[in-house]
DNA sequence: TTATAAAAATGATATTTATCATGTTATAAT
DNA sequence: ATTATAACATGATAAATATCATTTTTATAA
């Protein structure tokens, strides 16, 4: 009947915990909007006040650092839930969320995911757990950035994005990131990360369609990662 | 009457969420042992099935990489909680805890964290917001590894270690860290570590005494830092 | 105390990566 | 369609960092 019960977020994420009850007061407490490609669901230093729900598209987490350069700390999808961590905390976001396609999110008040926390010992759990997945994540990653070279970590985020987000029927890279996003995955300068990709381009390892990237050798690309 | 109660790391983590009846508890499952400088606690891959307190001493987290180096993800000190992110995951520990300087930890069993996680509500908010603290200081830090030189992460790395472990009585550093170590925090090879030190030392920043490091010029290092 | 190993230090050099300059191609607005 | 703008691309060069070799110093064990 309603809504949130079918919702892609609801089977993925941390609400799959909720029961029938909870999930009504959940779909009468949210708002639903649509976040074109380039604008903002919300910006580092603002107060979020809930989370936010990813029903279609693709965003990035990322942090404008001193010398202007946006680094990516993650990209986000469908069924994912945001801002969790500065809800918890009863912080401002450390991040901005960023759509990278256009996306559609709903907004649950913090009330709401609080009284769920308290009362349903699943759902806390699912909620720390998805936490602790993220930490997990951004340690491993923080580990490949400092001890590989880019053109390693070139090859493992063209894997991820591979993996992670699919092809399209032409066999490209389902996420269409700009050079500069790429960039801002990887950690490193724009024109760096265009030559590696001619480079790769050039050794076989994958196509550029236009601005389309299609992984043409994964195994090679594997070895190349690690 | 109970040692816990009194406990430094009951002050000062998550466990100060706990009341009489589950300190006792906690009292009564415990076990308490000494780490000699160099051992480790646990070695990553290891099933934990518990977490550690830190009593006293100094820890590193670190994950050793493909090409032989150590890199370190966190320094822990007395007051913390070690391995709450494997037990909530219910994974094979991630890193490595190893002693840098000797340590004097407990022993909790994962059923006892459980039975408190599950029935008191501040328990599991303390918990969950010390992952998200870890959370976003990775993060920070990852962005840090990423687009600061290794000249700036050196900086901001020795005010850290001022900051979060303190001096001695000669205003050297409190935390002893080899090079290799100092490297392996930073992410850059070793010798590039030494010479980064002896730099900072000819031009005024820092004092080498022996092996210790005393800062110098705190004003310095943080214009170099940021 | 002496032998032995580990840690620290430094030089020479190679490699990686960033920066600046400039050109090309694609995309969007008029 | 035409112009303006952004994204992509590539060359030349500089700067940062790693690697290898060697020496000195410090710690540790026989």
């Amino acid at each position: 009947m309603n809504k949130c019960d079918q919702c892609i977020v609801r089977q993925l994420s941390s609400l799959k915990a909720l029961n029938k009850d909870e999930v009504v007061k959940l779909a009468n407490s949210k708002t639903t909007y649509k976040i074109k490609k380039g604008e903002a669901i919300f910006e580092e230093g603002e107060v979020t006040n809930g989370v936010f729900c990813i029903k279609d598209g693709v965003g990035k987490l990322s942090k404008l650092s001193a010398n202007g350069k946006d680094q990516i700390v993650k990209l986000v999808q469908s069924g994912e839930l945001l801002g969790q961590r500065s809800m918890i905390s009863n912080e401002p976001a450390n991040l901005s969320a960023k759509a990278v396609a256009d996306m559609e999110v709903c907004f649950i008040p913090k009330t709401e995911i609080l009284h769920f926390f308290n009362n349903n010992n699943q759902f806390s759990m699912n909620l720390m757990q998805s936490v602790c997945e993220d930490l997990k994540e951004s340690e491993n990653n923080k580990i490949a950035l400092v001890q590989k070279t880019v053109k390693q970590r070139l090859a493992e985020t063209l894997l991820h994005l591979d993996d992670a987000f699919g092809e399209n029927a032409d066999k490209t890279l389902k996420v269409q990131l700009t050079r500069e996003e790429l960039a801002g995955i990887i950690g490193t300068a724009t024109e760096s990360c265009i030559r590696l990709l001619s480079d790769f381009n050039k050794l076989g390892l994958i196509e550029l369609v236009g601005k389309k990237i299609m992984l043409k050798d994964i195994r090679a690309l594997k070895k190349m990662a690690e």
